[in-house]
RNA sequence: GGUCCCAUAGCUCAGCUGGAUAGAGCAGCUCACUUCUAAUGAGCAGGCCUCAGGUUCGAAUCCUGAUGGGAUCACCA
């Protein structure tokens, strides 16, 4: 049992013995003292005002007195209004610096042998990563090394929607314009490459499209369709889809493609092959950089007709109903209407698709627990796919769970790929790395390190920038991506934690070395010290809550919180001029528990720490 | 129209199951480097926690309603 535990049982006996009051120990109210108060932590006491009919000052007085006597490492109290502060026993603290100095892996559940499964990145094949997919990618990771530290087994898989219109457009521009044309002959990274050819197909379909605007078809078009009060321009505008579908020649084209692709034409297919290689290709190496893996991956262009087993069950068990070849439900108990399963042409959608998917991932790994990282537009879907395996009574149904994040904004509003406005992954993380590169040597700090050294330093710091700005939020919040701040090294910043960190990788170079087994004698325990080792009790917490929240910016605070409190005490203590051995050695052993915790926690973030910088 | 999310300092964000005078960072103004790296530390200034009710000894936090912003409710993925 921790010291919180601790105290809050013998709060509650107390109660119970001086008021005869029956209190649960979770609810005590116990919090950390603030600061300008005397103390550790602190009772509220109101609570009890009722059963003890007195004052709460009075109460405070009785509890103190109580604790004083019958807690263990309780030495002193005070009572503020109907505030018992309480303190801690120095030892105490010391003696949890000692036990936590000999755990390597303080902080982290030993493994529980369940397995929790978590999907993120899940791009689109036919244009290269963004701002959007880092957010996501980094929560993907983030959550799985949470739950790894919370004991879990953790299967990391991608779904790559790796078929469909979209990706035929890219490869009948290629074939129509691309001449032949290789990342290889170009030396573009093959997700850009292919990328290249999808905004081609959509520059000659617009220019198509504005040709036929002043086409007599055009024009009965719009004399038989547009609303009232519309102008050629709008319509036109709001038409584009439709034409797409109905009388473009390129949109024919590309859905005859599609067409032949689902009867695996092998001339189409060997296209889709290679096309789908050079982006995943491309992919691969904005992964490396990122520093991500995942243990496997899906393709949609496997799982897409998965999904018949489950709609049959749904139907026997008039789950789900059947208007000649359309297959539906309703969802109104959930607060939507009608969802389409399968189309009136006994084709597949998205709903059938992840129904489909998620069985065959629940007979591949059994995971009690699904992730899905996605974006928060898709709230609704997922709340409708849950709902139907609910009601078909999957095994796995009640364990999956939609991590839904906001969408990236940028300073000047949303990124808008028309408008040019979206941030390429690439390009962000060369250009953190970048302004990282510059910071550092402009400092001249390592400028005598190996060269290959040097480079790792300004990869972790700018990714540690980078990482740290974009986890620090919320994950379900909306966030806006500010590139000037998002490379600040100062403040609030990853760059600030790696530094403390820096700051305990110093101090141990220049110190003799300590063996953290060997316990030190150091009683007289310094404010600062006493704050970085009260933050440190924190770390476990945080894990824990961060896993439970789903949420890696419990991490994020708590780290800088921890290098904020490491910087003060780094400040106000000299720890290789400390006046007493017993004193240097315990400092040198706080500043190497403090590295080490600071380490772990960021790692959780999937950030690293430089040794110098 | 239905459902859901968000609203805290000029800006970006924290505020755990309700608890003391609401916290950080940035930006602004001061101060501290012959010192274990100043990518640091200390200070000043900056707030009707969107608004109105309610519950409570006590509300930024819980409930209801309003306002503003966003998402979503497809035989798209």
């Amino acid at each position: 049992m921790n010291i919180l535990a601790q105290i809050a049982a013998d709060v509650a006996t107390g109660v119970q013995t001086l008021y005869g009051q029956e209190t649960p120990a979770e609810k005590v109210a116990l919090s950390p003292t603030r600061k300008e108060f005397e103390g550790d932590y602190t009772v509220v006491v109101f609570p009890y005002t009722k059963a003890a009919k007195k004052k709460p000052v009075d109460i405070g007085e009785d509890l103190g007195k109580y604790l004083i006597t019958n807690s263990t490492n309780i030495v002193a109290y005070n009572v503020i209004n109907g505030f018992l502060n309480l303190s801690i026993a120095p030892s105490y603290w010391t003696n949890l610096l000692e036990e936590i100095a000999v755990n390597e892996n303080y902080g982290k559940k030993p493994a529980n042998g369940r397995k929790i499964m978590v999907e993120y990145s899940s791009p689109n094949t036919n244009k290269p990563l963004h701002l959007g997919h880092i957010r996501n990618i980094l929560l993907g990771w983030s959550s799985a090394k949470i739950y790894e530290a919370a004991g879990y087994e953790v299967i990391k898989v991608q779904i790559v929607n790796d078929r469909g219109i979209a990706i035929c457009r890219s490869m009948l521009a290629w074939e129509r314009f691309g001449n032949g044309e290789t990342p290889e002959s170009s030396g573009i990274k093959g997700d850009h490459f292919v990328g290249k050819y999808y905004v081609k197909f959509n520059t000659e379909f617009v220019k198509e499209y504005e040709e036929w605007q002043h086409t007599e078809e055009a024009k009965s078009v719009y004399a038989a369709k547009k609303k009232e009060n519309q102008d050629e321009t709008a319509f036109f505008k709001a038409y584009k889809n439709d034409y797409f579908n109905e009388y473009s020649f390129l949109g024919r084209d590309a859905k005859e493609m599609l067409v032949k692709w689902e009867a695996n034409d092998p001339e189409v297919r060997t296209l889709w092959k290679k096309m789908n290689g050079w982006v995943l290709a491309g992919f691969d190496k904005t992964y490396e950089s990122l520093g991500v893996v995942f243990d496997k991956l899906y393709f949609e262009s496997d799982t897409y007709l998965l999904g018949k087993e489950l709609i049959e069950k749904g139907l026997k068990e008039e789950v789900l109903f059947k208007d000649g070849k359309r297959v539906w439900t309703d969802l109104s108990n959930i607060g939507m209407q009608q969802k389409t399963i399968l189309k009136s042409d006994g084709t597949s959608t998205y709903t059938s698709q992840d129904l489909g998917t998620a069985q065959m991932r629940y007979n591949d790994y059994q995971a009690e627990r699904v992730i899905y990282v996605v974006g928060d537009e898709q709230i609704s879907h997922f709340q409708g796919v849950f709902e139907i395996l609910k009601r078909l009574k999957e095994p796995y149904a009640d364990g999956l769970y939609h991590l839904a994040y906001g969408m990236v904004d940028l300073p000047t509003g949303r990124m808008k790929s028309r408008e040019g406005t979206v941030v390429d992954a690439d390009d962000l993380v060369a250009e953190v790395i970048g302004a990282a590169k510059a910071d550092a040597i402009e400092r001249g700090e390592i400028v005598d390190m190996p060269k290959a050294e040097q480079e790792d330093t300004f990869r972790k710091i700018g990714l540690g920038a980078l990482k740290y700005f974009i986890l620090k939020v919320n994950s379900k919040k909306r966030m806006v991506f500010n590139p000037e701040e998002s490379v600040e090294t100062q403040g609030n910043t990853g760059p600030y934690i790696q530094y403390a960190y820096v700051r305990c990788s110093g101090v141990a170079r220049k110190a003799p070395e300590i063996n953290m087994a060997t316990s030190v004698d150091y009683t007289d325990l310094q404010a600062p010290e006493k704050e970085l080792i009260l933050k440190i009790f924190q770390y476990p917490a945080a894990i824990e809550d961060a896993a439970k929240e789903y949420d890696p910016s419990v991490l994020a605070a708590f780290s800088y919180d921890l290098a904020r409190a490491y910087n003060k005490f780094y400040h106000d203590i000299n720890i290789l001029k400390s006046e007493s051995e017993s004193a240097m050695a315990f400092r040198l052993k706080l500043s190497a528990v403090v590295a080490r915790t600071l380490a772990s926690s960021m790692d959780l973030l999937g950030i690293e720490m430089p040794a110098r910088m």
